[in-house]
Order: C-alpha cells, then sequence, then structure tokens
DNA sequence: TCGTTTTAGTAAATCGTTTTAGTGACTTTT
DNA sequence: AAAAGTCACTAAAACGATTTACTAAAACGA
C-alpha cells in the first residue's frame, strides 16, 4: 500500500491561498501602478518607455510571487473565455472520446480549453445544453453526431453532423467513398444477397450512410432485398442493439452471405446473433463494420471495417473554430459548409470471399 | 439529403448579439437602479420592501429581453466559478467516458460544468494539466485512474487513485471482495495453474489489484508462478497491450488453465494471442476480465468479468467534491479518505470447470 | 533659451455583477 | 408633536484585470 503522505494546510478557510496575488498587490510590492505591471507584463505598446531594467523588477516579481493573471477579471473586461463547447450524445462508446482527443490536441496548444455536455438524445437537452454553455460564454461550438437545435452567431462546427445551416461547418466522411469501399470489398469477394443493418434515427451518419450504400448497391447492380435490412433500435451504446437487429434479420429467413453493419459496435452484436444461429463468421456470412473502434482488431475474427479518422475530424474541428475566431469579422457566405476527410478499408478476418 | 436550411444573421461582428441584455440596460429602460433588479432577481433579504408590483415589472422585463447574468461578473464578484476540473489519461478506452457520465449527472443538476483534460501518462501534463485548471478557477478537482502531482488547497477526490494524502478522498472499488470473486471463481472451477495479467505501472489499480489478488490466491494454497505473470506494456488503450503479454506467457511454456486478466481490454487481446496458439477459450484456458465494458457481453466467447460500477463512482466523486464546497470551514482531518464502492462477478463464457 | 520630443510613468474608466450602507418620505407610537 | 419605525428605493464600493488619456520631467534641436 502507498505511505505517499503528503501534508496539506490543515483546513480551507483561506480562500486567497488559491487566488494567489494580485496585480494590486504587486503593484503596491514594487512601488509601481497597477497600469505599468499591465503593459509591461503583456507587452504592450505602451511599455515601450518603460525601461528594461523596471521591466525586469516586474518580471522578476511576477515571477517571485507567481502572479497569475485572475480569469474572470480578464475575460470579463476582453469578453473572451479562451473556452469552446463540445456537445455530444454520451462519453462512453469512444466515439465521442476519440474525436475529443482531436479536439483537446488542439485546443490545449492555443489554451483553450472545453465544457462537455451530454444530450442523451434527448429533445430539451439538445436545445438547453447548448444555451448553458452560451451563457458560460464559449466562443464557440462543436457538435459531435448531434443535430443543431439551436440558435446562436457564434462558430459552430459539426463532426458527423448533415444539417446544412448557413455559416455552420460540417467535418464529415467521404461517404460516397466509404460505401463504395464497403460494398466494393463485399461485391469483389463475391457476395450478392447482403444484409444491411441501418442506424439509429437520432444518428446523425445514417441517411447519408444508408443513401450512398445504397447507391454503390445499384452501382453494381445489386438489389437491396427490404427483409436483409434492419434498423438498430434504442439509444444505449452497446452491441447489444446490433444482437437484436441480426435476430430480426435472421427470423426473416431470407438467405445471405454478408452483412454491412452501420458501425462496429452493432457488427459486434451481429456477429454474436449469428453464431447463435449456427452460422460462422466468415465461412458462412461475412460481417463488415464501419469505425474502427479499439476493439475491431482483437475480435474474434478480426473484424473488417471502414475507418473513420476520428481524431483527425475532431483536430479539424477545432482548427476550424479557432480560425473563425481569430479572423474578426467573417463573412457567413465564405465559411466552408463541408469539410471532408477520407475513409479507410481495413480488412481483417471477419470477410472472406463467398462460398461457391 | 437534409435541406434543414436556416438563417442566421450575415456575419459575426456584432459582438453584442450573442451576450446579450445587461442589468443597467434592464435598469434603465426601468427607470430603476442596478441594486433593486439585483436585489429584486437573486430574492435578497433586501429586496423584502419592495413591493410585488415592482417586482413583477423587474421579472416581466427580465423574461421579456431574456436577461442572463453574465458569467465572468458574477463569478468575478463572487469568487466561484461554478466549475470542477476533471483530470483523466484519455478519453477514448470508455473506462474515463463512463466515469465522466457520472460526474455530469451530478454536476448538471447543481448548474455546474466541468473543464477536462487528459494527461497521456507524461509527467510534466501529470503536473501542468491541474495547475491550468486551477488557474481557471476550477472550485475542485476528480482525477481519474491518475496520480495526483500537484499541491493544491481546493476540494480533489480520485476515482481509482491509491495515493494517501491528507484531505484527499478516493473513490476504490472493495479491492479485496473484487479479488475474492475473481481466483474464488476459477477456484471454484477447478483451476489450479492460473495465469495473471498486471497493469501497468502508471495505472492506478495495478498495484493494489495485485496484492489482492496475491492474497486471495494465497488464501487458497495457490502459488503463483512467475512464468505464468506478465505485465502490460504501453499507454496505448487497445487489446493489443494484452495481446502481448500473452504472448509473453506462452512463451515460457508453462502450462496454465485458466487467466485473470487486468481488464477486460487486455482480456480480449489474451482471447486472441491465446486462439492463435491452438487453444480454446473456455475448452483449453478461461479467461477472466475486469470493468465489465460495453463490448464485454459481446465478443466471442462473452467475456466473464468483475464489473466496477464507473458511472456510480463518477455520480460519488463529483457529489463529494459538491458536499466539499458546501461545507465551509472543513477539518481536513474529517474528510473521508476512503470511499468504497462494490464489485459485482459477471458470469459468462470464457471461463469453464477446468477439464478432467 | 524656447519649443518639441522622448522618457517614465499614472489616474480613471470600463467590463457586469453583488452587496453594504444609506436616504428621504411616510406612518405609527407615545 | 417629537421620536421611532417602515417603505421604497439608490449610491458607491468591490471583484481584478485592460486600456485610454493624461502628466511631469528630462533630453534634444535650432
Amino acid at each position: 500500500m502507498s505511505e505517499n503522505k503528503q501534508q496539506i494546510s490543515k483546513n480551507r478557510e483561506s480562500k486567497t491561498s488559491e487566488t494567489g496575488v494580485s496585480l494590486k498587490n504587486l503593484a503596491a510590492h514594487l512601488g509601481l501602478s497597477i497600469t505599468s505591471l499591465s503593459l509591461v507584463l503583456n507587452d504592450k505598446p505602451g511599455a515601450n518607455s518603460i525601461p528594461q531594467e523596471t521591466k525586469d523588477r516586474i518580471f522578476r516579481a511576477a515571477e517571485e510571487f507567481n502572479y497569475r493573471p485572475n480569469y474572470f477579471a480578464r475575460s470579463l473586461r476582453a469578453q473572451k473565455s479562451f473556452t469552446l463547447g463540445v456537445v455530444v450524445p454520451e462519453l462512453s462508446d469512444g466515439y465521442s472520446g476519440m474525436v475529443l482527443n482531436g479536439v483537446e490536441a488542439v485546443l490545449a496548444k492555443e489554451g483553450y480549453f472545453y465544457l462537455t455536455t451530454s444530450h442523451l438524445h434527448r429533445d430539451d437537452l439538445l436545445k438547453h445544453n447548448p444555451q448553458m454553455l452560451i451563457e458560460r460564454q464559449v466562443e464557440g461550438i462543436i457538435a459531435v453526431d448531434t443535430p443543431i437545435r439551436f440558435p446562436t452567431n457564434l462558430p459552430v462546427v459539426t463532426v458527423s453532423g448533415h444539417d446544412k445551416i448557413n455559416g455552420i461547418t460540417n467535418v464529415v466522411l467521404n461517404h460516397q467513398h466509404a460505401a463504395e469501399l464497403g460494398v466494393g470489398h463485399l461485391f469483389t469477394l463475391g457476395h450478392r444477397q447482403i444484409a444491411f443493418i441501418k442506424g439509429q434515427d437520432f444518428s446523425s451518419d445514417t441517411k447519408i450512410r444508408w443513401e450512398t450504400i445504397s447507391e454503390a448497391a445499384l452501382k453494381r447492380g445489386l438489389k437491396i432485398e427490404p427483409k436483409l435490412v434492419a434498423q438498430l433500435e434504442g439509444d444505449i451504446p452497446s452491441p447489444e442493439v446490433g444482437y437484436v437487429a441480426m435476430k430480426k434479420i435472421l427470423a426473416g429467413k431470407k438467405p445471405f452471405t454478408a452483412v454491412f453493419a452501420f458501425n462496429d459496435v452493432s457488427a459486434i452484436g451481429s456477429i454474436r446473433a449469428l453464431e447463435e444461429s449456427g452460422l460462422r463468421v466468415p465461412q458462412d456470412v461475412s460481417v463488415l463494420g464501419f469505425d474502427d473502434i479499439y476493439a475491431a482488431a482483437f475480435l474474434n475474427p478480426a473484424l473488417t471495417t471502414i475507418r473513420q479518422p476520428l481524431f483527425e475530424m475532431g483536430k479539424l474541428a477545432a482548427q476550424t473554430v479557432l480560425n473563425q475566431l481569430a479572423n474578426t469579422k467573417i463573412d457567413v457566405a465564405k465559411i466552408p459548409q463541408t469539410l471532408t476527410v477520407e475513409p479507410e478499408l481495413v480488412i481483417r478476418n471477419s470477410t472472406a470471399a463467398v462460398k461457391k
């Protein structure tokens, strides 16, 4: 057991111990005015006439007393919070987490932080949460897999959002390409009876994913059998929803040799349902996922999937918001509506050539 | 393609459009003083003498102009940020996400938000990130699976932290119980040669988990074979690290019939390594995980595991911080050092009775 | 030597609240 | 009729920075 005992002060009454020294204190100590300190510490033009010696005194004192400008005072004055808001469905499924990693990587460099809220697909929170963020004076909003249900003039960038709204940039996957990769892969392996699992209606990629897949199938002369299509239902981020969907398809008794799932999580559930009914993956049925979550490579069988570069998408979203903040007076008409990133087909062991 | 077009204002120069109306504006409009409005809107004792009629006028105007107190001004005055800081290793593995869901559930009710930072197990960020949070005036800190490397007088609560520091509360699993459940389960199934995968050194549960498991094994007369123990290495939250560890154990050529993995993610990697060398799970080797992540139920085979109530742990951590904030002048000596939550054994298909 | 420029600063306003300490005008008590 | 309340409010300080508009002295140029 670690006996890493550290001592901190006996009680917590002393608020000031945390807030530290103010510019006023420091100025009094140096016998200078607050103004001079501010000018020097922020390296403003007004400090030009102040001799280096005095500047050094100021810097030394700031260092010695570990002066940090008060965040609220500074933000109040500057009307700037150095904070973005991020709206996500919820955090535990790994999808949003990957995007947030990218967001944070970019923001940290610029001294920005972010507040997160989860809407859990609830209509009230979808409106309320962003409003709370705006009251908190966030300078911009990143919405991950989340529809925009709130008005604002702040910069807004979505990740996997598909609402066409003036002034809002959507960072999206090249879905045409993704569908081509996925359907093409299965087609090349000889599959002609393919089952599809559609996403939940609330998921912002559901529609476009389905449209592009339909097109890619049509192009190859595949027709989509309604009995081989099921939709995910329920908002828990668990493979269970995929399991239920696959059970439904199996109940249709229509033969098929491959499944293109909405995402990896539902692919995992599908595999379970298939194996329960005696079908082996990939010998009897090939399964293709989407996203490439960490576990995908280590499932049994390892999952073939379409990778979305979620980390990059998070970075791109954050960069886009920061760019807009840096440019004063942006013409909304010139904000790009869409930024596209490319998917990648990752072939593993859950797909195989169709049996003769 | 959704044609959900909405119109927002043509350009973004108008800062005020977002910040809204101030108390000053409102007071001028009503012909009253700022003081009166503040008193009435905050329902302070000073408003007792103000007639209901005037109060109603104020409320109506506030409603009409959608008045919201400026967050910075209020916080500057009150020296209160209504914000906590949360420090995590990183966000994409689902573990921290689950905890954050719990944290948010509690904070949202109280009008609190939280800022997140990831330290990526880097020593510099382990110090720097919490300091940044403190400069941002967070009122308390929740550290998830993260060692405390910074001094502060703020309330600090860890989730799965084991440093014994005065004034810091650790929300932890009952590890004795967890070890008993895990080792007991394998023992009951007849396993006597058990392999173990230890966590990475940076993971705060590694030590205690190992100690309690060793005890539980000893208690049953099992001796732990060094060749059957491997430690996770590398800080990516991927099953790959478990795969590598299991390869190492297999290379030792020492026979065993069960594996107790550090967590579900490494259990997944282990299963892959076992099956690659021709061992079937659970017929030849039983595999026991830890955490019960979402995917655990849907692996093939479905993973037997020890569930940690991460969502509850997040809630408990947040509640504990808020409690400390509500009580002024807390005696540090009276802050509980540990809050314990109970694990649960979830039996699925990756464990089975040992072959005769 | 007078006028201008440079040097070395500072006072005060401002951001938008909250809070303390009042101020007059009425009303009630004795 | 004077003293003591109550009623309906308000002025001003404070939180801690930034920024604009100054001042007073020294140095410089003609």
